[in-house]
DNA sequence: TGTACATCAGTGAACGCGCGTTCACTGATGTAC
DNA sequence: TGTACATCAGTGAACGCGCGTTCACTGATGTAC
């Protein structure tokens, strides 16, 4: 943990365990505060007041506000990328069903963007008008395009669409975008009808199954 | 057009002919900037300037900046009922079959959000920390899931969809947050592979088509 | 047809608030000898 | 073990910039008689 934080490009490498932790705190209030409000909503000064901390010893840290929410989209896509390689290491799906991978994918979507929906929510309002963060973000969901191509390259009998590769990315491509437009409306229902979570699981692995062809 | 204009709610009506062109102006010049930049980066200044107007005048019409995106919206909103009342009238698809339908509103709906993505984009980033700007949307929408409903439904013996009502409100949330996440990246990659326009539809049409189970 | 008056529309300089950022200073930690 | 010094870390009042908003004023349009 300590190592990531000072490999954190946005932030000025602390050199004491005091200021890591004063860093920590730090990030997390601001993640705790952007769950209910804007990145403009909330201020320099509300982020150190709730960390316990004080404006210069931000401004020690950060080089401006903006590198704040890039460590913390940094710090989040490491998290990410390491839970990606777990969940979908090959060899941990050995024998299932193309549906059944897809199905544990869907639900596992859900759960990943429910868990941090409002700093996701910031994270995409906010990468609609900065190419940096959608690049970040860009890579880990290449990434997951990756493992799913191997994963359905191996199961390409299993499919009637013409160009598994294509397949694994626009498979993707619906998955996220479920999941990361409910994220960003905090789940407001598009129309008429409200899903809850369950609800997406099961008609998000539904279109992906029917989309790729399994079963 | 002029009696539109006077029903945005968000906007002090015109009482002459000249004030409305000038209305039209701004929101137009709006729009425009809006198509590059973010709400936050494009200031009063900035509109009144491009409609070749004043701030005085603005604030005539408008009781503050806010409203000028509310009023934007508005008028995308009437525009677009209208069109999906036309697209999605049940008498245009007679004899069409479910496979198709869903082709032809795959393709509409890239095309919609592509002609005015810019301020698709804007107004969808807002959304995101603005409720009242999600609703106006969900009303449309509304509109487009009820209409696809009933066209469903004459067509539930194509569909191997236990639940007509659900897949039909399902179907758009696919549809709209493929389409959505498109207009608020520009078109950025989701992951590796860029697909353009054509291929967006090819693909959305296969999965919805897949995910109702039809042919 | 002309005049007086009311309302609408437009103008842009000036104001002022909020918030990001700086800075002068104090205290803590680590190192050299 | 103790002292001197350097660097790191932390503090919060004060600054200042940008931009939304106001306001005092001029000009245009419409109406009444």
């Amino acid at each position: 943990v300590a190592e990531a934080l000072s490999r954190l490009e946005w932030v000025r490498p602390p050199q004491q365990a005091r200021s890591r932790e004063t860093l920590v705190r730090i990030l997390d209030a601001a993640e705790t505060l952007l769950a209910t409000r804007s990145f403009d909503e909330v201020s320099v000064s509300d982020v150190v007041r709730h960390a316990a901390s004080s404006v210069g010893s931000f401004y020690s840290r950060f080089p401006d506000k903006e590198a704040l929410l890039h460590a913390l989209q940094e710090r989040f896509v490491a998290e990410a990328s390491a839970t990606v390689d777990a969940a979908l290491a090959p060899e941990r799906w050995e024998g299932a069903s193309l549906a059944q991978i897809l199905a544990e994918c869907s639900a596992l979507l859900v759960r990943a963007y429910r868990l941090r929906q409002g700093l996701h929510r910031t994270l995409l309002a906010r990468a609609a008008h900065d190419p940096s963060l959608r690049q970040r973000g860009a890579r880990v969901r290449g990434q997951l395009a990756e493992r799913l191509r191997v994963i359905l390259l191996a199961r390409r009998s299993e499919t009637t669409h013409p160009d598994p590769e294509r397949a694994a990315e626009f498979l993707l491509e619906i998955a996220l975008s479920v999941v990361e437009r409910r994220a960003l409306t905090s789940g407001a229902p598009v129309a008429n009808l409200a899903f809850d979570d369950e609800q997406v699981v099961a008609e998000l692995a539904r279109a992906l199954i029917g989309y790729v062809g399994a079963r």
